[in-house]
DNA sequence: GATTTTTATCGAACCGGTTCGATACCAGGT
DNA sequence: ACCTGGTATCGAACCGGTTCGATAAAAATC
């Protein structure tokens, strides 16, 4: 690879010269400019990005750190995160904790000695100890999806109590009452967040919440199957509508109603929140409260970019942004009592 | 952050003895070594990636390159990569090409100006032109998935005849006859790969293939949703069974049964090649070929690492490493003419 | 025309490590 | 006592850029 000293000497000016030509074209007379510029072409000249970094003190790397990668929802919040930053010049840096303390740990710790720049992060979330680990990152930080108090830092999520107010509201407007909720994971901030949104919706519509009816999950599948056999088994009164805090539980509680030989939306209106953008293959269609993936992606990295050009970093005031979802109304959720013809759609189930 | 020079001053040596015990303790008196590893201790000492990278010629980031994130099969391949690259101190710069030859050609050029020190590629496919901007990347890669005959390097992938093969065979000696073939995106190496097995094992049991039975998809759904469709309406003698290049696109053929009351296993058996982990959640479980996607990525990032250390990267031999899928029989396939019982797991569909 | 200001360029220091060749010291051999 | 060889440590050069202060030349001011 050609350095800056070949075009230096093939242009006849000094390196510094050079260097001044390509980070400050104003401060430089045409003639040169141009002497410049046919000789890093000649040599085919790209500047060192790691002399550069070194030089500069911070490199054009960014952390981008997820429970995990697998899940499509962080696939597609990757993709566009990685989209922006390459626009912006930055390399993404993906990291999978799995879920797990230790290795978040592990990984913020590898990130952090002096090579990114700035990192985005989605907390794990249950921590058995005060997250010191990430208070103590002394580097631009913006968290998502999951939000910790404890940590000072920008956050961009998703208002994960309107998600489930807003499916509630429109499964009230159904005519449903007896309505079974399925929760995530227990002490996962969007959990939290989408069971308050429930029981708020609720109340205000003055309807009761039979304490039988909420089923505590584990955002998986598995969990939301066994949570919706337990809700569709009741011996007295079961619900007429479920709703998942995520689809990916909406999608076991489906295949409940299935092995159950329950008719989903005829018999059971079913709705969830989105995780998973995947739900569109599964027959019927699954309604929902979609999270504006792209926009959550977008905010973080500008958060993050604005906050490493900042003059002073660590002064400027931390911001919080929750972007609304939106409600999709799908093949799964319908009028109750049932008036008219049944559903044509009901597809799969 | 404290340097090697905070180091040297409080171990009271030159920095050159700090580097030498870090770097090479052997060659060091073991007084020394314990003075400058409670200095370092004292200081909080980490070396700077970014210092050691200029100097040394290169750093300890490698770049992977996939055509879609939010695809599970490259998300769970990615979590891998990942932590196999952690385990020898490696990161991973992740980018994904959205399937564009473009966006493949300007990331490949991002990545190589310098800054990686190896590249794991799984190329987008369809190309224009001779995929230069591949053969030119002047450092250690390994392709994996697709591989390119114009390209001289490692590749690892799965044996994409065998996948088709296996599955063909199984349906075989189910009693099928009339078997379905759902093609995946023409061209593509995977697609091409996986049609041959198919015809091969057909022909091998001397069963002729009707034209009619083979259909072109594009690894997606809808695709296999409007093949399985043309296939299933068959005025005479519909297939009784359906072979798709992908779970994806099976999912889709598994939606038309569907939408025609046709009850699949009872009607139709229905196998694909697996590409994507969560086929798990629909039901009937789909009979697949799955890929060991974990394998695929540990012995991506060991040519790749095992490259990278080779005294001469690029005259070190090229080898192509294939793995073998296994085939999971599961519910959407059974024996034909129909005998016994019918399958009570026949599930969603 | 002399002086001040502006503009264009350059040399040198620096970022934080690694490594080569030099030096100093000490033990062993004769 | 002298030379040899090995070991431990060090100084200095270097990786490839950026940037500050200095310098020289050109332009503006009086």
């Amino acid at each position: 690879m050609s350095t800056i000293r070949d075009v230096a000497r093939l242009a006849k000016v000094s390196i510094s010269t050079v260097s001044l030509t390509l980070n400050h074209p104003d401060r430089v007379s045409a003639e040169t400019k141009r002497r410049v510029a046919e000789a890093a072409q000649a040599v085919g000249y790209s500047a060192n990005p790691i002399a550069q970094s070194l030089k500069r003190g911070r490199s054009r790397l960014i952390g981008v750190v997820v429970a995990d990668i697998t899940n499509p929802f962080f696939g597609t919040l990757l993709r566009e995160i990685e989209r922006c930053a390459m626009a912006a010049d930055y390399l993404v840096i993906v990291c999978d904790t799995a879920g797990s303390e230790a290795y978040e740990k592990a990984i913020l710790g590898h990130l952090s000695s002096q090579l990114v720049s700035g990192i985005i992060l989605s907390p794990c979330g249950l921590y058995t100890e005060p997250a010191d680990h990430i208070s103590r990152l002394n580097m631009p930080l913006v968290l998502f999806d999951h939000k910790l108090t404890t940590v000072q830092s920008d956050y961009i999520g998703t208002d994960n109590i309107l998600a489930s107010a807003m499916l509630t509201e429109h499964l009230i407007r159904l005519g449903h009452r007896r309505i079974g909720y399925i929760g995530g994971t227990s002490g996962l901030y969007t959990a939290e967040k989408r069971k308050a949104g429930f029981f708020e919706t609720m109340a205000a519509h003055g309807i009761p919440v039979d304490a039988g009816l909420v089923q505590d999950g584990r955002y998986n599948a598995k969990a939301g199957y066994e949570a919706a056999m337990r809700l569709l088994t009741l011996r007295t009164n079961r619900p007429t509508a479920i709703l998942a805090a995520s689809n990916v539980m909406a999608i076991g509680a489906l295949q409940a109603c299935n092995d159950l030989s329950i008719l989903c939306p005829d018999e059971v209106s079913l709705a969830g929140i989105d995780d998973v953008p995947w739900s569109n293959v599964i027959r019927p269609r699954i309604t929902t409260a979609v999270q504006p993936i792209e926009d959550i992606a977008r905010t973080a990295i500008r958060m993050l970019i604005d906050r490493i050009n900042a003059p002073d970093p660590k002064a400027t005031a931390f911001q919080d942004i929750i972007l609304a979802p939106r409600l999709i109304v799908a093949e799964s959720t319908r009028a109750f009592p049932i008036s008219g013809v049944p559903n044509v759609a009901s597809g799969l189930a």
